[in-house]
DNA sequence: TCTGATGCGTC
DNA sequence: GTCGGAC
DNA sequence: GTCCGACGACGCATCAGA
């Protein structure tokens, strides 16, 4: 079934790759059959391959393989034959005993074997699925060669191996199984000269390397030394160690023995490694961005393998994962140059490097350094690589987890040491507890830091050049410089709002439907406006810069404001849809030309006159905000707000809100627990939104008609599906939204199955879509789904009751989630389009466009 | 110079 | 933004 | 409760290619 809908999708969708290298377009094309067919590789592909890595390496060995050594051509066959037999107890144990190198072994069996074992752990797959994974991989090595030995795993693998694997394959079936006892019989003779070929491989030094090790020890266990630069094998060995674990507070450790490891030998890689680990380049105020993404990275790969970008893609889709594909695609590719190991400090520097190229033909250039990256990968490096570029690390480990490991690590292992240091393990010298207790403490100061100044190019450095109790005296809050912003906890019901915060004072303000801005006053009277994400803004909003002096009382020196700025309609007095606020340019705006205006609604305030107000409680920095700023009417006002405790006052408050064009309220404590300290809680506030109410909010029942092959996690199943209304007047499916939350993990696998029955080969004549979000696989209409949303909005993609509402606009959905099944609905009965114009049309918002104003003071 | 595809940010 | 899974 | 990574609509900015 895949394979026929990729076979129907490619020629429409993708041109032909311009460069193809030595490509056969019939090698080519046969070769996609055969994969259809069955599981054998096909050899042809394979020997394209090789011609390829030749041409690559004549292209960048001129440039990058300075520093590399001849291989000679037997050892290139053997590297690429070599399979070692493994270690049977290795194998599919999913005991989350990390410690399981198996010496001697080949890297790509290694990293393949761990890549089963931790997706099959993590997800908790059946054996169907995991099978599929299994498949995944010995497909790739089939293809590699055919006469590839098995390894024992396969022939110990349990019982429910027969079993289909690949979810969208079942075709492969008796292929597969035949496959299997050819490789069996295959399995003994090949043995013995497997084993006359295991040492090379084992030379390659770190691959070995395990910082999920018991009891670590910073040199001894790390295989590069003082002084030394960090290889990235290092780091591209943790990462893999980190992913195949689900339990984060093993992830941090492992993680920690690596920052150790960097800490003690070769500090000044340790920047490096933590912006690598989080997948950052700089500040986000640095705006530092690769420019890089799925698709493009597609095609250097294509290019790099010299395989065709549809291969590159339909693998993509089957395995889920770019960075696995290169690998495993990497995994055949040898040449005359080994280009020089990476190293650590190496890789990012050249993504940096990618980031900062721009103009015209940037992005070759930006390819033509991916593919140097590329070819000097080793083992799981490309996997990582690859990711990075992708932006999507999914190791399961993120910015707080990298804030701790980095404690950890300072704690166990202080920095500023003279070499040899003579403490490698602090913990060792202490009780449990008092070292529990230092390690709290360094947490917290760390990432106390992090929230009030994330940027660890100045943390970094204070770190390693004074320890961590420097922090606080170094680096503090400074206007200027964005912090992180407090977020806001989602709450089901006014109840549920009472109950959490039951007996304490608190305030409801009203949500708007803006988009947050941190505005900074600095002494020197610089003004800054930063984004939630701590984007730098203040290009973006010369209209409040300009406006801001007006709105400060005469004390006010310096300042940082948090706010939400929300598009303003100054004749209605009325806030305007974000949509709206969302057309605004982003950069280098000049304030005549702005066409949409912005009202800033203060809400809290977190600096005055040199003075951080994070530890104390909103009830303080409220009163302070209130007698030193100036509210402007249409610029600058003060967020609605009231404080009750009251069930009735607080759900009119809400209602009131919502008529106000706001999305909801959001509560917060005003003394106890009331500070603004991210480090602590950084969803200390509650949000209470109308649509999450159970049985309130926007409803919809829409057919399902298409769906997306899950990545990641969502591997082996549809990750996201196209759905559409019904209109009965023309009996057209027109597509509404795409839809990818509210399942659970069993709902995917049911949707899956299910679904995967009524594949079409294309869409119905009578399906209305964009191409844009042409699904993987086109499905008959057979089901109706109950979806809930937060907004409809007029959808420059979707066509929803087109026609209706908009000549050319359809209609779609503001955060769309799953909700249940309508098995009670046949898809005639689906909300139809008629319905979704109406639904549009009452919308608040939409009501109240146009209407006699409404006035907030109506309601106080 | 213009347009569509892609990337990336907002929510 | 929403949501579910693992801890 | 926290953290993480699946996934959503939509609009501007940028660059390749016409």
């Amino acid at each position: 079934i895949y394979s026929d809908s990729e076979e129907d999708n490619s020629p429409a969708k993708e041109s032909p790759p311009k460069k193809k290298l030595f490509q056969d377009n019939a090698i080519e094309s046969k070769a996609s059959n055969e994969t259809k067919e069955n599981l054998n590789g096909n050899s042809k592909e394979l020997i394209n391959r090789f011609k390829n890595s030749e041409e690559i390496l004549n292209k960048i060995g001129s440039d990058e393989t300075s520093e590399g050594k001849l291989e000679s051509p037997e050892d290139q066959n053997q590297s690429l034959e070599d399979e070692e037999p493994l270690d049977k107890k290795t194998v599919g144990s999913n005991s989350g005993n990390k410690s399981k190198i198996v010496k001697n072994n080949k890297s790509v069996s290694t990293s393949h074997k761990k890549v089963i074992s931790s997706q099959k752990k993590k997800m908790k797959i059946s054996p169907t699925q995991g099978k599929k994974i299994d498949k995944e991989v010995k497909h790739t090595k089939s293809k590699n060669d055919q006469k590839s030995p098995k390894s024992k795993k396969d022939t110990k693998s349990p019982p429910a191996k027969k079993q289909t694997s690949n979810f969208f394959g079942v075709k492969m079936i008796d292929e597969q199984i035949k496959e299997k006892e050819e490789l069996k019989q295959d399995t003994e003779v090949k043995k013995n000269v497997l084993k006359n070929k295991d040492n090379k491989d084992a030379s390659i030094p770190g691959i070995e390397y395990n910082p999920s090790k018991s009891k670590y020890h910073p040199i001894e266990d790390a295989f590069w030394k003082h002084g030394e630069k960090v290889p990235y094998l290092a780091l591209a060995r943790t990462l893999e160690e980190i992913e195949a674990v689900s339990a984060r507070l093993k992830m941090i450790e492992i993680l920690s023995n690596y920052l150790r490891s960097v800490i003690v030998l070769s500090p000044d890689d340790l920047l490096p490694s933590v912006y690598l680990c989080l997948n950052k380049l700089a500040p986000a105020y640095y705006s530092m961005e690769l420019g890089i993404a799925e698709h493009s990275l597609m095609k250097a790969i294509a290019q790099a393998t010299g395989r065709s970008i549809s291969q590159i893609k339909s693998d993509a889709g089957s395995v889920g994962d770019l960075g696995l594909v290169a690998e495993q695609s990497r995994s055949t590719q040898r040449m005359m140059f080994r280009p020089a190991p990476l190293t650590v400090r190496n890789v990012f520097d050249k993504l940096k490097e990618i980031a900062s190229m721009s103009g015209q033909a940037s992005m070759s250039k930006k390819m033509d350094k991916i593919q140097s990256m590329f070819v000097a990968c080793r083992h799981s490096e490309a996997r990582f690589v690859i990711r990075s570029l992708a932006g999507k690390l999914r190791i399961g480990l993120a910015e707080q987890s990298v804030l701790q490991a980095l404690a950890l690590a300072c704690t166990m292992t202080p920095p500023c040491q003279e070499y040899p240091p003579e403490q490698l393990d602090v913990s060792k010298t202490m009780s449990t507890e008092s070292f529990k207790s230092k390690y709290d403490e360094v947490a917290l100061i760390i990432k106390t830091t992090y929230c009030e100044c994330p940027n660890y190019d100045l943390i970094i450095p204070v770190i390693l050049n004074e320890g961590v109790s420097a922090l606080p005296i170094k680096i503090t809050l400074t206007p200027g410089i964005p912090l992180m912003p407090m977020l806001a906890h989602p709450t089901k019901g006014v109840g549920e709002v009472l109950q959490r915060f039951d007996g304490l004072k608190f305030t409801c303000e009203w949500k708007y439907d803006g988009e947050r801005a941190q505005i900074h006053l600095n002494d020197e009277g610089k003004i800054n406006i930063y984004s939630r994400n701590q984007e730098n803004n203040t290009g973006k909003y010369p209209d409040i810069i300009s406006q801001l002096r007006s709105c400060l009382g005469p004390d006010v020196k310096s300042c940082v404001l948090d706010t939400e700025a929300v598009a303003w309609d100054k004749e209605n007095k009325s806030i305007l849809p974000f949509q709206v606020l969302s057309t605004r340019k982003k950069k280098d705006c000049v304030e005549s030309e702005i066409k949409v205006p912005v009202c800033v609604f203060m809400f809290d305030l977190l600096y005055l006159n040199g003075k951080s107000l994070v530890k104390q409680p909103l009830i303080e920095r409220r009163k302070l905000l209130h007698d030193n700023f100036i509210s402007i009417e249409d610029k600058f006002v003060f967020a609605t707000s009231k404080d009750t405790t009251s069930m009735e006052e607080l759900q009119e408050f809400l209602e009131n809100a919502v008529k106000g064009n706001c999305e909801g309220l959001m509560v917060k404590t005003l003394e106890f627990d009331a500070t603004y300290e991210i480090a602590k809680r950084s969803r200390n506030w509650l949000k209470l939104k109308k649509d999450y109410l159970e049985g309130v909010g926007d409803t919809l029942d829409l057919v399902v008609v298409g769906g997306y092959l899950g990545r990641g996690k969502r591997a082996g199943v549809y990750g996201g599906f196209l759905l559409a209304c019904y209109d009965l007047e023309s009996e057209e499916y027109q597509s509404i939204c795409k839809i990818g939350t509210g399942f659970s993990d069993t709902d995917l696998q049911k949707h899956s199955e299910l679904l995967k029955q009524h594949v079409l080969d294309k869409p119905r004549s009578y399906y209305k879509f964009d191409s844009s979000h042409e699904p993987d696989h086109w499905f008959e209409p057979v089901q109706v789904w109950e979806v809930k949303c937060a907004d409809l909005s007029l959808s420059p993609v979707h066509r929803a009751a087109i026609g209706i509402v908009d000549p050319e606009k359809g209609i779609s959905l503001r955060f769309p989630r799953f909700i249940r099944i309508r098995d009670d609905k046949s898809v005639e009965e689906a909300t139809s389009a008629q319905q979704v114009a109406d639904m549009y049309k009452n919308q608040d918002q939409i009501k109240n466009q146009g209407e006699i104003n409404v006035a907030e003071e109506d309601f106080y």
